[in-house]
RNA sequence: GGCUGCGUAGCUCAACUGGAUAGAGCACUUGACUACGAAUCAAGAGGUUUCAGGUUCGAAUCCUGACGCGGUCACCA
């Protein structure tokens, strides 16, 4: 279905303009909004702007606009003006037509394919440890992007960069291979990434004792009296704790020692490391089951991170890049107001930078996207300006369809999550107390209560996600969030299970009434004011998944399900659907429920978010 | 300190990108189940949009400055 009435209204508006004004209006911005609830109408053009051209009162304007175009418009039944805003009442036919016509179609608001590819990374996490909060909010915001891109037309594909080499999961190497005994994540009944986890604590357990011990030799005096700054002896040990970790620790070095080996291919090495990194895909797979996301390629940094340097060669043939003296290569990027960037040690070895230039060639040669989407967390939005100006300068055939979708990281009530404070909150703790608290919930009701205990157990899990996924989503992306727990197990108000519940109803009427001939909802008359403020919704629907899509922004999704779901609450409890007065109105009633329950089936489905038929 | 983002009800968030009396939810007070499902609805209370100037018909939104809180400034990732 073709949304038009926008472009109607304000092309009907400038035509109006011409005839009642003289005014070449062409190129005139129409101001068309929608309607505030609280005032008559569903459209309106503000008149403000147009009093210097028209040389008249705004009121005056909107009073002869309107009259122009409830005349020469069939769409138009009524107007109204308050000040200089024109609010335009929309046919009672026109919206009965456009509803019929919604509710046959399945994939209502959805675009056709646009044949257009567009790669989007999220998660990317490092492998030491389980994943936690603010690997979900990536997920989350991953995910739903990934589904509102393709429901706007793109061609999609997920992938994500895993992070499985390097000193952290050395550490746990380490630290296993020292203080393991042997278990496995099978001989303790422990999830395996959290298993795996455990070692990488432990490793930083026994470095800060050996570094507490350490302070007490002769040695940390010397460094300690040779401290410059005067600091008191704790705040200076803090500050020292990475210049430990590379002198003087025995820990340091064994770790080390084991990333060196790690990049001669030692066997015994490369056996361990695939043995740890494989107990952690196993636990982050099921994470993932269970956050309902999935993949279509997968890239390991331990081979991609000695991409790049052809990238580096191709920057200096075309004078982006210089190298200097000794040897390193760099950009200069002052003018872009990005300073001096390395692209290249003097040793000839890459960088974090020259690996993702390599890896975003690599994404191309792989999919030939003309889009590349990065969920990255604020904290790198200077890394990606860097890394996109310097893919621009290399001329590279995705460069304008670059974005970095940049996110806010998530704080606790009580502060910032610090892993060392113990205060991360795990990804999988969390679904379960959430499950949880649904499943409490569900306790006091009766719902559900001839559905087999399995059919139960699945309806609680879409809504404890629910809950988890919407409060999540519905926070815009670049904003930081505070994310409370106890918030997150709300089933009520703004949430993931209200939305639900209005799903849910649409489906028990329908249910209800069984099969049913709908032709008489076409002779329906005498739309109500919920009635009106439902379909005006639906219409926006859309030209809202457009706009979303545009701006990377699932939380504008979030919220319109959330003010559609509310609509159907409050016409719900207004109206009578099957006992409504004629067979007109029970018939245009539950062709209405129908299009209500898909569309906020398609968008919560666009964020992850699965709807049950009962709950 | 340079660059950069943010500051809206007690709390968590909106505000169609410059438009109407700044809106929701939570929490608090009150009312509605003999109704197609009350995980719902309705009502009340809650605001100098951090502050001070400016731009204009009109500012939470744009500009300048101040204050406050983040982030970032490696031949780390």
């Amino acid at each position: 279905m073709i949304q038009q009435l926008p472009e109607k209204l304000t092309s009907g508006a400038r035509a109006g303009l011409e005839s009642l004004y003289g005014i070449d209006a062409a190129g005139q911005d129409i101001t068309l909004q929608s309607t505030r609830k609280e005032f008559v109408g569903e459209f309106t053009i503000v008149t403000f702007p147009l009093t210097r051209l028209a040389r008249k009162k705004p009121e005056e304007i909107g009073t002869e606009l309107g009259k122009y175009l409830q005349r020469e418009l069939p769409e138009v039944s009524d107007f109204n003006v308050i000040k200089g805003f024109l609010n335009l009442v929309i046919s009672h036919e026109y919206w009965i037509e456009f509803l019929l016509d919604a509710a046959a179609d399945e994939a209502y608001g959805t675009a056709e394919k646009n044949g257009e590819r567009v790669v989007v990374e999220f998660s990317s996490p490092n492998t030491n440890k389980p994943l936690h909060l603010g690997h979900v909010r990536n997920i989350l915001l991953g995910w739903s992007t990934s589904q509102l891109l393709s429901a706007a037309g793109f061609d999609v594909k997920k992938v994500q960069i895993i992070n499985d080499r390097g000193i952290a999961i050395c550490k746990s190497m380490l630290a296993w291979q020292r203080f393991g005994g042997g278990e496995t994540p099978k001989s303790t009944g422990t999830k395996p990434d959290h298993f795996v986890g455990k070692y990488y604590v432990k490793f930083e357990q026994h470095f800060q004792e050996e570094y507490k011990q350490w302070q007490r030799s002769d040695t940390a005096a010397t460094v300690l009296a040779n401290n410059p700054k005067q600091l008191s002896p704790e705040d200076f040990w803090k500050g020292y704790k990475n210049k430990y970790f590379n002198t003087y620790s025995e820990l340091g070095s064994a770790a080390k020692d084991m990333l060196l080996k790690w990049e001669d291919g030692d066997a015994e090495t490369v056996a361990l490391w695939n043995k740890m990194n494989g107990w952690v895909y196993e636990g982050f797979d099921e994470t993932y089951r269970r956050l309902g996301v999935s993949f279509d390629k997968l890239y390991y940094e331990s081979q991609t991170y000695l991409l790049g340097k052809d990238m580096v060669e191709k920057g200096l043939e075309k004078g982006a890049f210089y190298r200097k003296e000794d040897g390193s290569v760099f950009a200069d990027l002052s003018d872009a107001n990005l300073d001096q960037k390395a692209i290249l040690r003097s040793d000839g070895t890459s960088l974090y930078i020259t690996q993702d230039l390599g890896t975003a060639r690599l994404r191309y040669d792989d999919f030939g996207a003309t889009r590349m989407v990065y969920t990255v967390a604020d904290e790198q939005n200077y890394h990606f300006q860097v890394l996109f100006e310097l893919l621009k300068r290399l001329e590279e055939p995705y460069a304008d369809g670059l974005f970095h979708l940049s996110y806010g990281m998530v704080d606790l009530p009580t502060g910032r999550m610090k892993s060392r404070e113990g205060t991360v909150v795990d990804a999988d703790d969390l679904m379960d107390e959430v499950i949880q608290e649904a499943y409490q919930s569900s306790l006091e009701r009766e719902a559900t209560s001839e559905l087999s205990e399995e059919e139960r157990r699945e309806i609680i899990r879409k809504v404890g996600m629910a809950a988890l996924k919407f409060q999540i989503i519905k926070v815009g992306p670049q904003k930081r969030m505070t994310f409370d727990p106890k918030e997150s197990v709300d089933l009520q108000g703004q949430t993931g299970p209200y939305v639900q519940n209005a799903y849910v109803r649409t489906r028990a009427v329908w249910r209800k009434a069984g099969e049913r001939d709908l032709t008489a909802a076409a002779n329906y008359s005498g739309l109500e004011p919920t009635e009106r403020e439902l379909i005006s919704q639906l219409y926006a629907y859309p030209a809202l998944l457009r706009d979303a899509a545009a701006q990377y922004d699932p939380s504008v999704v979030a919220m319109y399900c959330y003010e559609l779901a509310k609509n159907l609450h409050k016409f719900w409890h207004d109206v009578s659907i099957l006992n409504a007065d004629t067979e007109a109105a029970v018939a245009f009633r539950l062709s209405l429920c129908r299009t209500v329950g898909n569309v906020l089936k398609s968008g919560m489905g666009i964020l992850g978010i699965e709807m049950p038929e009962r709950m």
